[in-house]
DNA sequence: AAGGATACCTGAATGC
DNA sequence: TGCATTCAGGTATCCT
């Protein structure tokens, strides 16, 4: 569920709080997701966090950046003498360290910069600067919503593509930064089966999908993410997605538009959610 | 070439 | 009740 709004609510929280600290030392409790060398990145400045689709960039001035990766369950927690008093979620983090820490940034001022991830799918790598957009992770990334992908160029795309809907919205080589939940409720919101082809869209169609993924999204961003998971912010609080989404995660229940059972089947081994009367 | 299945990992949910 | 199996999702990789 880490997806372009959760990811994005990491890094404006990373811009903020972690931006213009110096590193002072690592930390690593468990090997295996930072991929570098200590000496790379200790007594730099972090100078700036970006952001490509679902993967973060946090530049430092001597030339090197970490790439991150959170995947399913990594987390990204700041803390200081100043956010110490603000609670993380008991629920997602409990303690910090927790058994889930593997890498400690310690900063200038006091401040840490905690990296938990409960799966390990994640990865931190330290690489120069000017090849970070190089790597084939962030090479191969499709246009994203709210930044390159046009409704020009989406009308494009789909339209010309035989893959269906669903698993094309979540290509991160044809879109950016959509994932299953955003999926799910964009298709649902736009009234589309998710097994169509893309291209047996007709214009009307695409043209309400288009605003559908950017209204789940600005959804998602009001409320701070969705934490179906184990997401959380740079301050280790939630967010309310999760509680708002139109279909995702309501198996079982009922339609929220017309009242019918959502059915719930596997496509291109994604959960999938599904009302039969709203969405042909 | 493109798309499907599988691996990665572990807590939670489900099944018998 | 309790143990075992399944499931969840993002991406790389293997396979067809």
């Amino acid at each position: 569920m880490p997806e372009l709004p959760e990811v994005e609510t990491i890094r404006r929280g990373l811009e903020k709080y972690v931006v213009g600290h110096k590193i002072l030392d690592l930390a690593i409790l468990h090997t295996g997701i930072f991929e570098g060398e200590k000496e790379q990145i200790i007594g730099s400045q972090i100078i700036k966090a970006r952001r490509y689709a679902k993967g973060l960039i946090l530049d430092l001035d001597n030339s090197f950046s970490l790439a991150i990766h959170i995947k399913l369950t990594g987390q990204l927690i700041y803390r200081d003498a100043a956010t110490e008093k603000i609670e993380v979620s008991k629920d997602k983090v409990g303690t910090i360290p927790n058994a889930f820490t593997h890498l400690i940034f310690y900063l200038d001022q006091e401040a840490m910069l905690y990296y938990n991830d409960q799966r390990r799918f994640g990865w931190i790598r330290v690489v120069p600067t000017n090849e970070v957009l190089e790597m084939k992770f962030f090479k191969t990334l499709g246009p994203e919503p709210f930044k390159d992908l046009t409704l020009d160029i989406f009308q494009k795309i789909v339209s010309g593509s035989p893959t269906k809907i669903k698993p094309f919205l979540m290509d991160q080589e044809k879109i950016g930064g959509i994932g299953n939940i955003y999926a799910n409720d964009a298709l649902f919101r736009s009234g589309i089966d998710p097994r169509r082809p893309a291209k047996s869209l007709n214009s009307g169609e695409i043209n309400l999908l288009y605003e559908s993924v950017i209204k789940v999204m600005e959804k998602s961003f009001e409320e701070g993410g969705a934490s179906e998971l184990s997401f959380i912010n740079v301050l280790g609080q939630e967010g309310g997605y999760q509680r708002h989404a139109l279909i995702y995660g309501r198996r079982r229940e009922p339609c929220i538009k017309c009242g019918g059972v959502i059915e719930f089947f596997k496509l291109a081994g994604r959960g999938t959610y599904f009302c039969k009367n709203c969405q042909k």
